[in-house]
DNA sequence: CTCCGTTGCTACAATTATCGTAGCACGACG
DNA sequence: CGTCGTGCTACGATAATTGTAGCAACGGAG
């Protein structure tokens, strides 16, 4: 049967409104997206190694995401396994290496080391209006 | 609970599992984040703009997420009201700007306007090993 | 061939995030 | 005061994610 590996759904809402640039960001905006682009920057893994690289995502969701990576053309299935980023979804990735040292930059003007964590409701008193 | 306004949860798992690229791209990958920053790339916006802009996204998500985009210092709430980006927002934009080129690069090798949208079973045949 | 370990992939219940609608407090304008 | 606009929140309904367990297919011993 079909079932729901596909991908869920594949569209919040207004991903694909026009702008091609929408739907790349709704993909991107999917939890673990990025970060199986991420893992996979420069070498190919088996679908185990990426769940461990991965924190140990759930199979499901991993299944899922990766499967919206390779429809959108960005990995593909190598011949022995695993799984290898396509020309295109190299290039993607490339736009992503300026995140590795913006993040570094971005830790240190950052001063929470966990980012707080639960709502803002309590530790800051009405700071507007 | 106290509320959920903060954010949610703030960390999938292996968010932050030492390198600071993991929380970011923890930080990203979540449903409106890189929308936002995208809508918020040249011009600030009170906070009904940016839901319109956002195709009517919940306000709650969207409170989530400006929430967390503030925390990590990447928006900051203007004088007269209206979400503006940082500095260090700024640039963090300026990373994604290729992506819009990239985007329409892959219009065109993605046949699929809607990514097909259910199951991939079907379309291939046991491509399997 | 059979046992074993690997691969990619899936089912299913529980949990969490998101949606969508409605509404609040605060401030500015008339 | 009444009306509008701002940021922000409550809350039930819905969709996505998590976690655990397990499947079939392939490969290498024994």
């Amino acid at each position: 049967m079909a079932k729901q590996a596909g991908s869920t759904t594949r569209s919040v809402r207004g991903s694909r409104t026009g702008r091609p640039i929408m739907a790349l960001l709704d993909l991107l905006g999917r939890r673990w997206t990025l970060r199986i682009l991420w893992e996979l920057r420069d070498a190919p893994l088996t679908s185990r190694s990426l769940r461990t690289a991965c924190d140990e995502a759930s199979p499901t969701v991993l299944q899922a995401r990766l499967d919206d990576l390779r429809e959108a053309g960005f990995v593909e299935l190598g011949e022995g396994g695993g799984y290898r980023l396509t020309p295109l979804g190299r290039d993607l990735c490339e736009t992503f290496m300026p995140l590795h040292r913006l993040a570094e930059r971005w830790k240190s003007s950052s001063p929470s080391p966990r980012l707080r964590g639960e709502g803002r409701g309590e530790g800051e008193p009405p700071r507007r209006r």
